[in-house]
DNA sequence: TTAATACCTAAAGTTAACTTTAGGTCAAGA
DNA sequence: TCTTGACCTAAAGTTAACTTTAGGTATTAA
């Protein structure tokens, strides 16, 4: 596949695969005599995976040690291993830490619903805490409005 | 409060409880005579809300543009709902674009165990589906190693 | 009295991950 | 033949959210 083929099917501009290319993020990307890129259906494999782990939070130089630790052969096996652990964990801190806010932002459209209903903020401005509905009581943050 | 002490008590760096100020995000921060900042509870529970909004991916603009709203009073209340409800569904979209990776993530997880049980990446890189446990089979991404 | 601390501003620097620009090659269609 | 479209490179530009630097004031401890 050319790059122009890649780009749509994966949906990554063409200036980006060039740029993860030339940073180190695909290995074996084979050219031609005129030096163009033809992608296979392992680099495609590898642009997905990018996206993958880009997506959990990690840093192109992260997933470019990674590539690089593939390319090594079994001896890097263990830090692989090693580094998609900690990534788990990064990924359940981030989800936990997202829930978080969520209840907030659930609190803060229940707020506004009310507002709104009154037509001006100051009923639930000035609500006290056992006022509020139980189930949205924890997410209050201390901030009105 | 002065700033240092905002900073020790909400772990943010006064260089950066500075740069909010500047930029408009916390409205209504006190000065005395000599111009150094006398925080109170209200900037307080802003900036809680400020690093509860930037956990759930919402930029500096829009926050900035929110505390905007909240200073207009209610003729603003309905756009202040209608950021929150935006920012509800940007974040369960982001929990669940997390929780995708995720599981792809388990999947790796599996197969650096099997290959250092192995002592080598042969017998997992060239298993087919149907050898793969069915609970991580989904998770499967096409990427070897 | 001097030296350390905590505060201040304005402005320049940093980092990641792109994106844009400028200039060039090459093959195919009108 | 000419121009359009897909590809190429190197290098500069962009954006967000800080962070650092340089230079200055004011209070307090030794």
């Amino acid at each position: 596949m050319t790059i122009g083929e890649v780009s749509k099917k994966l949906n990554i501009p063409i200036a980006t695969l060039r740029f993860y290319d030339s940073e180190g993020l695909l290995l074996n990307v084979k050219r031609d005599e005129a030096g163009i890129r033809h992608f296979d259906e392992a680099n495609i494999a590898s642009l997905r995976l990018i996206e993958c782990l880009k997506q959990s939070g990690m840093q192109l130089k992260e997933i470019k040690e990674f590539m690089n630790w593939c390319a090594m052969g079994d001896s890097t096996l263990n830090l692989r291993k090693e580094m998609f652990i900690k990534q788990k964990s990064n990924i359940e801190a981030k989800i936990s830490e997202l829930k978080r806010a969520l209840s907030l932002i659930e609190y803060k459209c229940w707020y506004y619903d009310e507002a709104l209903r009154d037509g001006n903020e100051s009923r639930v401005k000035n609500m006290k805490l056992d006022e509020i509905p139980e189930d949205l009581r924890a997410k209050y943050c201390g901030f009105n409005s």
